[in-house]
DNA sequence: GTCTATAGACTGATAGAC
DNA sequence: GTCTATCAGTCTATAGAC
């Protein structure tokens, strides 16, 4: 193997643990086996390395999904397929896919700090659950079935949502993103009518 | 004001624009007209800080949340609360819950990569919603009536979920996020039978 | 292409005066 | 509580030999 394809296997392994602002090149170098200095003649610049990572991985997903479209039939078993490549990049919850590792980032956070950030996804989730139950009752919500599960999903969604605004710099990616969710809802009555 | 809180406030506002990582006690400093050591009297470590500021911001997002509770009476309403609630919290896009921000980090990208980034989510919007078009032919996915409002909530679904899952260190997060997807798929066929 | 050596800046953190 | 002064460690990046 080449090195620069050392060094990008590498540093995507580094940047899908951590962050891209995790590692460094001197991290890099203890892994590939070469000096600090010698990644420089690769990647001139760390912005350099972060490119060519996300260039290489888009088009490998790119091929990813059209071989998804390519081997199944139904919209479903697509869907399916889909849900299990993120999964499955997720390594058992210690790795994210890289497009998210670069709207994310550094994740150095000690233990206490990480406890308090589940506790607040759990606090959300059982009032998002408590909503649910609550939308199961007065039937202002469509298609709601298992209201655990779509507090879990409604979580996810707007952080997703954040995410992809975030990086595009655009509220209206949070529009499109969480608009499935506002089509579900019974509109309010007019108060002020 | 107080000291200390003049730097939470400071502290909160640069984790949510940038990250965690992104911002130095130099920059507190700064930003609140006191001397770099004289923050380490208040939060001896960096750690220290980051914990005082995620307490306070559950704390004041939980109370939130109980307001939503005591003041809407449908599901559907209170729903649309939250969801502004996330909405606001974007700032236009340049800021991210403090949640979401602690489990995302620094964001020190160029431009190009951002525009690689964007590029990556509209190529996997685009998909998705050819996926979700076919769906509303063949049927195979309970629901759907607009491909690519359906596709958006996909993309920033699995974001989510991911980032929720990483917090935790578990897949079964990630899992629980989007078992409601699951859950509107058709069984695909069993091709080993 | 890879190396040694180093620059220059910035980081979180500490000691001790006031 | 806030200050000055300073530490040792890290980082990205460059110059120039081989």
């Amino acid at each position: 193997m080449d090195t620069r394809t050392a060094l990008l296997d590498s540093a995507e392994a580094a940047a899908r643990q951590s962050g891209f602002d995790a590692f460094s090149y001197a991290d890099l170098s203890r892994a590939v086996g070469i000096r600090k200095a010698s990644i420089h003649y690769h990647f001139p610049v760390k912005a350099d390395l972060a490119l060519s990572l996300i260039e290489r991985y888009t088009a490998r997903v790119l091929d990813q999904l059209t071989a998804i479209e390519a081997g199944h039939r139904d919209a479903a078993d697509m869907l399916h397929a889909y849900r299990r490549l993120y999964r499955d990049a997720l390594a058992g919850g210690t790795r994210l896919c890289l497009c998210v590792a670069l709207s994310a980032g550094r994740n150095s956070l000690s233990d206490p700090v990480l406890t308090q950030l589940d506790a607040f996804h759990t606090s959300s989730i059982a009032w998002l659950t408590r909503v649910y139950e609550r939308a199961v009752e007065d039937g202002t919500v469509f298609g709601v079935f298992a209201p655990e599960t779509e507090a879990a999903a409604t979580l996810a969604l707007m952080e997703g949502a954040q995410l992809v605004a975030r990086a595009a710099e655009s509220v209206s990616r949070f529009d499109q993103a969480t608009a499935a969710l506002g089509a579900r809802l019974v509109p309010a009555e007019m108060d002020q009518a």
